[in-house]
DNA sequence: ACTCCCCATAAGGCCAGTTTATGCCCCCAT
DNA sequence: ATGGGGGCATAAACTGGCCTTATGGGGAGT
């Protein structure tokens, strides 16, 4: 690491976070009360485990484990540090519940077509699901619009479909697995986030919005619930780019709850309350009419309702 | 979060995520549009960054970025995977500003003393403002129940506090910052989760309920609503650990809100309505009479919103 | 054509993490 | 008391991944 060490302005966080294995192995130490028993869990020796939690330990400048000829306990500091390693591993988790089902494997059993929104929040969670009940049940991802996930399933190419919009399209029969909604969104500094009365539909469609692009579900569900007249003050390709817009203050944007949970928790957007709008839109599960969901497919569907 | 630390049959799942270097470097080129000024970014060279998304496309399986001669961009898949990824990295862009929280304790010039569940669950993504705000803020934490904060504030150990029970403790001023409810939650195998009608003030008291220890906030606030009657199947002593419990089935449990919203979602835990009980508290900053925040106190503050 | 910006490949170095091999400590059962 | 076993620490050697430097090829604007 020749060039490392310019102590300017702030690297990348990774190397001062302890990589997902040690990660892990932390929160095994936590669960098993020893680090030889969680070292065996995660296929290594106990003098690996050791080592690693103790430069683990050096690396954040804290005691996070009491060693005792016993067992070994975490330290208070250690049980604070865990519960923040336990939200990484379990987006790891997540990631590679969905990065494995986008791995196209002719082998599949059980094909899977969604739109963004639900592969990018809910999916890898119902993926992880599906592996803790059935771990043999390989998945493959498609994502796209509510027409390409029509496409697939009606072409053969998928056995289970997600879509988000308002409409259920022609030749599928759907059950809903849940609500979401559209919430209007700003950056705390905009005039918008001191109001104390709730936007007027009028002033929603008369305002030029941060939006996605046509043929999204987000942007159907909006244009019907203002009768077409959403004004975009600009039109971008993905979800996280109209958050990043958002919050740099470049204007008003409409998300899915579902999109801005975390932002809006920490303060980073603000929700308006808008008057005499629907908003709400039913998330589907849809497949070919006629071919209810057998095997795998009625597993994940289940999965979804609870 | 069972799903997360359970035992793995395939061993860690450390070894199929890519590191969080790697992720950072996906984000950065998601961003930028291009390898080298990715690697530019992070502080590598070129051919580094190149190898290393490389290597990241190897083992996942997917081609995630589309390379051209006028620089790099996402695939489809590529862009499902950042926004996997991006998930990852915020809970790790957490966790380092807590951990550097708990490391800074000498020079410190904002010193932090909080109960556990704000610790756990909102503090960090506040320092996360704060350094965002004030890159140059060293912070101090120190988390125990609402008694050692306001010892500690009272002790001139610590400049602003966050307790989360009903009362504030003698010799402090408080300002209110946000709201939190208790929720009933159980497996979805159990039988509450099957009822429709909602459970009475009565029934939760009668039921033996996994709890945290007498003390904490959260067992504070049941206590008082149900009149010190609330009935311990099990008493543990962390959230994590109650959590844990109600997922297994072991019983219904009373958590914050704030601890089950990811669990609710996935629908690994179902929330049981409870009629008649007051489980609503208020989360409040704390800090010595008359001692009003200044300096950076005040700034973090005004970032909970008080 | 010239030049700039992009990316890929090759060869060598370095560090982190791992394994094997010991040693010490404490508790408990014989 | 006396082994035995579980638990942790340390030392030394190995390995592999990531980084760097050096170099080459391809497209786009001037």
């Amino acid at each position: 690491m020749g060039s490392a060490e310019q102590p300017g302005i702030v690297g990348s966080i990774a190397h001062r976070v302890p990589d997902l294995g040690a990660l892990e192995l932390l929160l095994a130490v936590a669960r098993l009360g020893s680090l030889g028993a969680a070292a065996r869990e995660l296929g290594i020796t106990q003098p690996a485990a050791s080592s690693r939690i103790r430069s683990m330990e050096r690396q954040l400048g804290v005691a996070l484990v009491d060693r005792s000829p016993r067992g070994s306990r975490l330290t208070d500091a250690g049980a604070l540090v865990t519960d923040w390693a336990r939200r990484i591993v379990e987006a790891a988790a997540a990631f590679d519940a969905g990065a494995q089902a986008l791995r196209d494997r002719r082998d599949s059993r059980l094909r899977v077509a969604a739109s963004m929104t639900i592969a990018e929040y809910l999916l890898p969670g119902w993926l992880l699901a599906l592996r803790a009940q059935r771990p043999d049940t390989a998945v493959s991802l498609h994502a796209g619009n509510s027409a390409a996930v029509a496409e697939r399933l009606l072409s053969g190419e998928a056995d289970l479909g997600f879509v988000e919009g308002l409409t259920v399209p022609g030749g599928l029969d759907s059950a809903v697995i849940a609500h979401d909604h559209l919430v209007v969104v700003v950056a705390p500094g905009h005039v918008w986030a001191r109001r104390r009365r709730s936007l007027a539909a009028s002033e929603l469609a008369s305002t030029p919005l941060i939006l996605r692009e046509k043929g999204s579900g987000t942007r159907q569900v909006l244009d019907t619930a203002l009768g077409g007249l959403a004004r975009p003050l600009i039109e971008l390709s993905s979800t996280t780019a109209v958050k990043a817009a958002a919050v740099s203050g470049a204007g008003p944007a409409v998300l899915s709850e579902l999109a801005v949970g975390e932002e809006l928790a920490l303060r980073r957007l603000v929700g308006i309350p808008v008057e005499g709008v629907a908003l709400a839109r039913d998330l589907r599960a849809v497949w070919p009419t006629g071919h209810r969901p057998t095997g795998p497919a009625r597993e994940l569907l289940s999965l979804t309702r609870g």
